[in-house]
DNA sequence: GACATTTAGTTACTTTTAGTAATTAATAGA
DNA sequence: TCTATTAATTACTAAAAGTAACTAAATGTC
Protein backbone atom coordinates (compact mmCIF):
# COMPACT_ATOMS: atom_id res chain seq x y z
CA UNK A 1 0.00 0.00 0.00
CA UNK A 2 1.17 3.38 -0.09
CA UNK A 3 2.51 4.98 2.72
CA UNK A 4 0.68 7.02 5.02
CA UNK A 5 2.06 10.78 4.02
CA UNK A 6 3.48 12.35 7.50
CA UNK A 7 2.27 15.74 6.24
CA UNK A 8 -1.16 14.38 5.81
CA UNK A 9 -1.03 12.49 9.24
CA UNK A 10 0.20 15.97 11.09
CA UNK A 11 -2.95 18.06 8.77
CA UNK A 12 -5.83 15.28 9.67
CA UNK A 13 -4.96 15.80 13.40
CA UNK A 14 -5.24 19.32 13.47
CA UNK A 15 -8.65 18.99 11.21
CA UNK A 16 -10.41 16.07 13.06
CA UNK A 17 -9.66 17.85 16.34
CA UNK A 18 -13.01 18.53 17.15
CA UNK A 19 -15.15 21.72 16.45
CA UNK A 20 -12.14 22.73 14.67
CA UNK A 21 -14.29 22.20 11.42
CA UNK A 22 -16.71 24.66 12.56
CA UNK A 23 -14.37 27.25 13.51
CA UNK A 24 -12.83 27.09 10.23
CA UNK A 25 -16.30 27.67 8.85
CA UNK A 26 -17.21 30.39 10.58
CA UNK A 27 -13.94 32.41 10.59
CA UNK A 28 -14.06 31.87 6.74
CA UNK A 29 -16.86 34.56 6.72
CA UNK A 30 -14.93 36.91 8.12
CA UNK A 31 -13.15 38.25 11.40
CA UNK A 32 -15.12 37.30 14.24
CA UNK A 33 -15.07 37.79 18.13
CA UNK A 34 -14.56 35.68 21.06
CA UNK A 35 -17.91 36.03 22.07
CA UNK A 36 -19.25 35.76 18.82
CA UNK A 37 -17.99 32.36 17.98
CA UNK A 38 -19.33 31.42 21.50
CA UNK A 39 -22.96 31.83 20.34
CA UNK A 40 -22.75 30.84 17.18
CA UNK A 41 -21.24 27.36 17.42
CA UNK A 42 -22.25 24.96 19.91
CA UNK A 43 -18.74 25.05 22.16
CA UNK A 44 -18.33 25.91 25.00
CA UNK A 45 -15.90 28.54 26.30
CA UNK A 46 -13.29 26.94 27.62
CA UNK A 47 -12.82 24.51 24.48
CA UNK A 48 -13.23 27.51 21.92
CA UNK A 49 -10.00 29.50 23.75
CA UNK A 50 -8.47 25.81 23.82
CA UNK A 51 -9.05 25.46 20.23
CA UNK A 52 -7.90 29.26 19.10
CA UNK A 53 -4.94 28.89 21.08
CA UNK A 54 -3.75 25.71 19.42
CA UNK A 55 -4.79 27.00 15.51
CA UNK A 56 -2.96 30.04 16.54
CA UNK A 57 -0.08 28.19 17.43
CA UNK A 58 -0.51 26.51 14.24
CA UNK A 59 -0.20 29.69 12.04
CA UNK A 60 -3.58 29.13 10.66
CA UNK A 61 -5.49 31.84 13.25
CA UNK A 62 -4.24 35.42 13.52
CA UNK A 63 -5.28 37.34 16.65
CA UNK A 64 -5.99 41.09 17.06
CA UNK A 65 -7.09 43.29 20.21
CA UNK A 66 -8.53 46.22 19.41
CA UNK A 67 -7.99 48.58 22.96
CA UNK A 68 -10.94 50.18 23.08
CA UNK A 69 -14.04 50.45 25.67
CA UNK A 70 -14.71 47.29 26.24
CA UNK A 71 -11.75 45.57 24.91
CA UNK A 72 -12.17 43.91 21.94
CA UNK A 73 -10.45 41.04 19.90
CA UNK A 74 -10.89 39.51 16.64
CA UNK A 75 -9.95 36.52 15.45
CA UNK A 76 -9.51 36.07 11.69
CA UNK A 77 -7.94 33.66 8.96
CA UNK A 78 -3.74 33.47 7.69
CA UNK A 79 -3.12 32.84 4.55
CA UNK A 80 -2.52 29.76 5.69
CA UNK A 81 -5.94 29.48 7.45
CA UNK A 82 -7.39 30.94 4.11
CA UNK A 83 -6.11 27.76 2.32
CA UNK A 84 -8.31 25.75 4.33
CA UNK A 85 -11.55 27.06 1.83
CA UNK A 86 -11.01 24.35 -0.49
CA UNK A 87 -11.18 21.46 2.31
CA UNK A 88 -14.08 22.93 3.95
CA UNK A 89 -15.81 23.44 0.04
CA UNK A 90 -15.84 20.39 -0.46
CA UNK A 91 -17.21 19.11 2.86
CA UNK A 92 -20.01 21.07 2.02
CA UNK A 93 -20.40 19.64 -0.81
CA UNK A 94 -20.54 16.14 0.20
CA UNK A 95 -23.08 17.00 2.64
CA UNK A 96 -25.28 18.44 0.25
CA UNK A 97 -25.00 15.53 -1.62
CA UNK A 98 -25.14 12.54 0.92
CA UNK A 99 -26.45 13.77 4.10
CA UNK A 100 -29.90 13.30 4.06
CA UNK A 101 -32.47 15.28 5.88
CA UNK A 102 -33.47 12.62 8.40
CA UNK A 103 -29.91 11.99 9.63
CA UNK A 104 -29.54 15.75 10.93
CA UNK A 105 -33.73 15.88 11.93
CA UNK A 106 -33.64 15.32 15.95
CA UNK A 107 -35.47 11.90 16.89
CA UNK A 108 -39.36 12.62 16.74
CA UNK B 1 -23.59 35.69 10.07
CA UNK B 2 -24.14 33.06 7.87
CA UNK B 3 -26.34 30.14 9.82
CA UNK B 4 -24.33 26.96 10.46
CA UNK B 5 -25.81 24.02 8.09
CA UNK B 6 -26.65 21.60 10.19
CA UNK B 7 -25.78 18.73 6.83
CA UNK B 8 -22.99 20.70 7.15
CA UNK B 9 -22.51 20.28 10.97
CA UNK B 10 -23.11 16.27 10.67
CA UNK B 11 -20.30 16.12 8.05
CA UNK B 12 -18.24 17.11 10.06
CA UNK B 13 -19.00 15.67 13.72
CA UNK B 14 -18.34 12.15 11.71
CA UNK B 15 -14.96 13.77 9.42
CA UNK B 16 -13.73 15.01 13.19
CA UNK B 17 -14.07 11.89 14.69
CA UNK B 18 -10.40 10.52 15.73
CA UNK B 19 -8.94 8.00 12.68
CA UNK B 20 -11.87 8.64 10.74
CA UNK B 21 -9.41 10.74 7.51
CA UNK B 22 -6.63 8.14 7.78
CA UNK B 23 -8.97 5.34 7.44
CA UNK B 24 -10.66 6.92 4.56
CA UNK B 25 -7.17 7.71 3.39
CA UNK B 26 -6.29 3.82 3.34
CA UNK B 27 -9.88 2.88 1.60
CA UNK B 28 -9.51 5.11 -1.18
CA UNK B 29 -6.91 2.95 -1.76
CA UNK B 30 -8.99 -0.12 -2.34
CA UNK B 31 -10.65 -2.66 -0.26
CA UNK B 32 -8.62 -4.06 2.93
CA UNK B 33 -8.83 -6.55 5.99
CA UNK B 34 -9.01 -5.66 9.55
CA UNK B 35 -5.38 -5.96 10.11
CA UNK B 36 -3.76 -4.62 7.15
CA UNK B 37 -5.35 -1.48 8.71
CA UNK B 38 -4.51 -2.23 12.15
CA UNK B 39 -0.70 -2.49 10.60
CA UNK B 40 -0.67 0.73 8.39
CA UNK B 41 -2.70 3.12 10.57
CA UNK B 42 -1.48 3.79 14.17
CA UNK B 43 -4.62 2.91 15.66
CA UNK B 44 -5.87 0.63 18.04
CA UNK B 45 -7.86 -3.02 17.11
CA UNK B 46 -10.77 -1.49 20.01
CA UNK B 47 -11.31 2.20 18.12
CA UNK B 48 -10.23 0.43 14.14
CA UNK B 49 -13.37 -2.23 15.01
CA UNK B 50 -15.41 0.90 16.42
CA UNK B 51 -14.43 3.56 13.55
CA UNK B 52 -15.73 0.86 10.89
CA UNK B 53 -18.99 0.17 12.84
CA UNK B 54 -20.20 3.88 12.73
CA UNK B 55 -18.57 4.18 9.29
CA UNK B 56 -20.71 1.54 7.77
CA UNK B 57 -24.25 2.60 9.75
CA UNK B 58 -23.26 5.90 8.03
CA UNK B 59 -23.24 4.22 4.52
CA UNK B 60 -19.60 4.89 4.19
CA UNK B 61 -18.07 1.80 4.56
CA UNK B 62 -19.26 -1.91 3.30
CA UNK B 63 -18.18 -4.82 4.72
CA UNK B 64 -17.71 -8.20 2.88
CA UNK B 65 -17.13 -11.41 4.35
CA UNK B 66 -15.39 -14.05 2.82
CA UNK B 67 -15.73 -18.06 4.10
CA UNK B 68 -12.74 -19.29 3.32
CA UNK B 69 -9.51 -20.61 6.17
CA UNK B 70 -9.07 -18.48 7.76
CA UNK B 71 -12.18 -16.47 7.45
CA UNK B 72 -11.62 -13.00 5.60
CA UNK B 73 -13.22 -9.96 5.79
CA UNK B 74 -13.03 -6.85 3.67
CA UNK B 75 -13.61 -2.98 3.99
CA UNK B 76 -14.56 -0.86 1.17
CA UNK B 77 -16.00 2.28 0.69
CA UNK B 78 -19.42 2.52 -1.15
CA UNK B 79 -20.95 5.48 -3.29
CA UNK B 80 -21.40 7.90 -0.84
CA UNK B 81 -17.42 6.76 0.63
CA UNK B 82 -15.95 7.34 -2.38
CA UNK B 83 -17.13 10.56 -3.08
CA UNK B 84 -15.32 11.64 0.11
CA UNK B 85 -12.18 11.61 -2.51
CA UNK B 86 -12.00 15.34 -2.82
CA UNK B 87 -12.14 15.82 0.63
CA UNK B 88 -9.48 13.75 1.29
CA UNK B 89 -7.65 15.22 -1.97
CA UNK B 90 -7.83 18.78 -0.63
CA UNK B 91 -6.59 17.97 2.83
CA UNK B 92 -3.78 16.64 0.67
CA UNK B 93 -2.85 19.55 -0.92
CA UNK B 94 -3.05 21.94 1.91
CA UNK B 95 -0.20 19.59 3.51
CA UNK B 96 1.58 19.61 0.82
CA UNK B 97 1.44 23.53 0.61
CA UNK B 98 1.22 24.35 4.04
CA UNK B 99 2.77 22.04 6.58
CA UNK B 100 6.55 21.96 7.00
CA UNK B 101 8.66 19.35 7.20
CA UNK B 102 9.82 20.58 11.04
CA UNK B 103 6.62 20.23 12.11
CA UNK B 104 6.04 16.37 11.30
CA UNK B 105 9.64 16.03 12.43
CA UNK B 106 10.00 14.63 16.16
CA UNK B 107 11.84 16.36 18.65
CA UNK B 108 15.40 16.20 18.44
C1' DG C 1 -16.50 -35.03 16.32
C1' DA C 2 -12.81 -32.92 19.35
C1' DC C 3 -9.18 -29.91 18.71
C1' DA C 4 -5.84 -26.73 16.78
C1' DT C 5 -5.12 -22.54 13.99
C1' DT C 6 -5.94 -18.11 12.26
C1' DT C 7 -8.53 -13.63 11.75
C1' DA C 8 -11.60 -10.52 13.78
C1' DG C 9 -13.17 -8.60 17.04
C1' DT C 10 -14.56 -7.56 22.51
C1' DT C 11 -13.85 -6.65 27.48
C1' DA C 12 -11.84 -4.62 31.51
C1' DC C 13 -9.07 -1.24 32.99
C1' DT C 14 -6.21 3.36 32.93
C1' DT C 15 -5.33 7.82 30.93
C1' DT C 16 -6.62 11.72 28.30
C1' DT C 17 -9.86 14.88 26.46
C1' DA C 18 -14.38 17.18 26.53
C1' DG C 19 -18.35 19.49 28.92
C1' DT C 20 -20.28 22.65 32.52
C1' DA C 21 -20.53 26.40 35.58
C1' DA C 22 -18.53 29.59 38.46
C1' DT C 23 -14.64 32.62 38.88
C1' DT C 24 -10.98 35.81 37.55
C1' DA C 25 -8.19 39.07 34.56
C1' DA C 26 -8.00 43.12 31.78
C1' DT C 27 -9.27 47.59 30.34
C1' DA C 28 -11.31 52.04 29.79
C1' DG C 29 -14.83 55.32 31.27
C1' DA C 30 -17.49 57.59 34.94
C1' DT D 1 -11.44 53.96 42.66
C1' DC D 2 -15.42 51.75 41.22
C1' DT D 3 -18.22 49.88 37.46
C1' DA D 4 -19.19 47.68 33.17
C1' DT D 5 -17.93 44.59 29.66
C1' DT D 6 -15.28 41.06 27.10
C1' DA D 7 -12.19 37.37 27.26
C1' DA D 8 -10.66 34.03 29.13
C1' DT D 9 -9.24 30.39 33.23
C1' DT D 10 -10.11 27.12 37.03
C1' DA D 11 -12.16 23.36 39.39
C1' DC D 12 -15.00 19.75 38.85
C1' DT D 13 -17.70 15.85 36.32
C1' DA D 14 -18.57 13.03 32.18
C1' DA D 15 -17.17 10.99 27.93
C1' DA D 16 -13.84 9.24 24.76
C1' DA D 17 -9.36 7.18 23.69
C1' DG D 18 -5.35 4.06 24.70
C1' DT D 19 -3.61 -0.55 26.14
C1' DA D 20 -3.41 -5.32 26.67
C1' DA D 21 -5.43 -9.51 27.52
C1' DC D 22 -9.22 -12.27 26.27
C1' DT D 23 -13.17 -14.32 23.37
C1' DA D 24 -15.69 -15.67 19.06
C1' DA D 25 -16.04 -17.75 14.66
C1' DA D 26 -14.82 -20.75 11.18
C1' DT D 27 -12.42 -24.36 8.91
C1' DG D 28 -9.07 -27.83 8.32
C1' DT D 29 -6.69 -31.97 10.66
C1' DC D 30 -6.57 -36.15 13.19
Amino acid sequence: MEKLCPRFEKAMGLLSKRWVGLILFELLQGPKRFSEMETDLPISGRLLSDRLKTLEKEGIVKRTIYSEFPVRIEYSLSDKGKALEPVIKEIQNWAEDFITYEEVEPKS
